[in-house]
DNA sequence: TTTTATGCATAAGAAAATTATGTATGTTTG
DNA sequence: CAAACATACATAATTTTCTTATGCATAAAA
């Protein structure tokens, strides 16, 4: 079913996380470990995926090791120092802003 | 402090919450609700609002009325019927995601 | 009298998606 | 055996949705 919306800015958040618990990745694999994780909810498309990853890379968030399987070309990534670092912000910011979300949709009825 | 980043996407959804709970707001009043709600958290900026509302005016789930209140002028919006039902399915795509990317930052540990 | 608050608006630019397309290999299926 | 699907990467064009900067106008506060 559905395939709920992914908020524009969440992408890398999930990306840093996923590398984090994995050790490495490479993108075929993201995508498919969030279907899985997911039950099909979030679909990563390549489109954003790739350059999403360049990006992290060029931060010197992530660092590459290509690897030939199967005769097929992987590119296998996983967190640097600062990579591990701004995992940790990213996360709180994301955990942050579902609460502060949650005030908006979910409002406790005040005291007055 | 800090003022969360607001992922893109999630406002017209607060907007047209915020539009259910109140009945009718004026723009400034949004960007000073949103900043009370969220103590300060999320500030609305100008420049996303205005465009938000003119967007879900246009998309028929807003109607205008105009008022003048101490020799100002305020843009009171209200949700259409459309509006309303709108706001319903952008509240549970929004709940949605949130519950889906709790999967991610906070995965169940695997019963295998 | 300058700053702050109220109230609207838009333009330029950036960020981060979507959609479409391309290349290549390997497997499954009709 | 040909077509479709899965694996695996990539990029270009476009769209969406912000940020930042600016503009106009009234009124209160410093």
């Amino acid at each position: 079913m559905s395939n709920s919306k992914l908020y524009k800015g969440s992408l890398s958040t999930i990306i840093l996380k996923l590398l984090a618990e994995t050790h490495k990745m490479y993108g075929y694999e993201i995508t498919q470990k969030v279907k899985e994780l997911t039950q099909g909810e979030l679909q990563i498309t390549e489109g954003a995926l790739y350059p999403a990853l360049h990006k992290l890379e060029a931060d010197g968030f992530l660092e590459v090791e290509m690897q030939r399987v199967d005769n097929r070309l992987r590119k296998y990534y996983k967190l640097t120092q600062a990579g591990n670092q701004e995992k940790v912000s990213r996360i709180e910011e994301l955990e942050r802003f579902i609460e502060t979300i949650q005030g908006i949709v979910n409002p406790k009825p005040s005291l007055g």
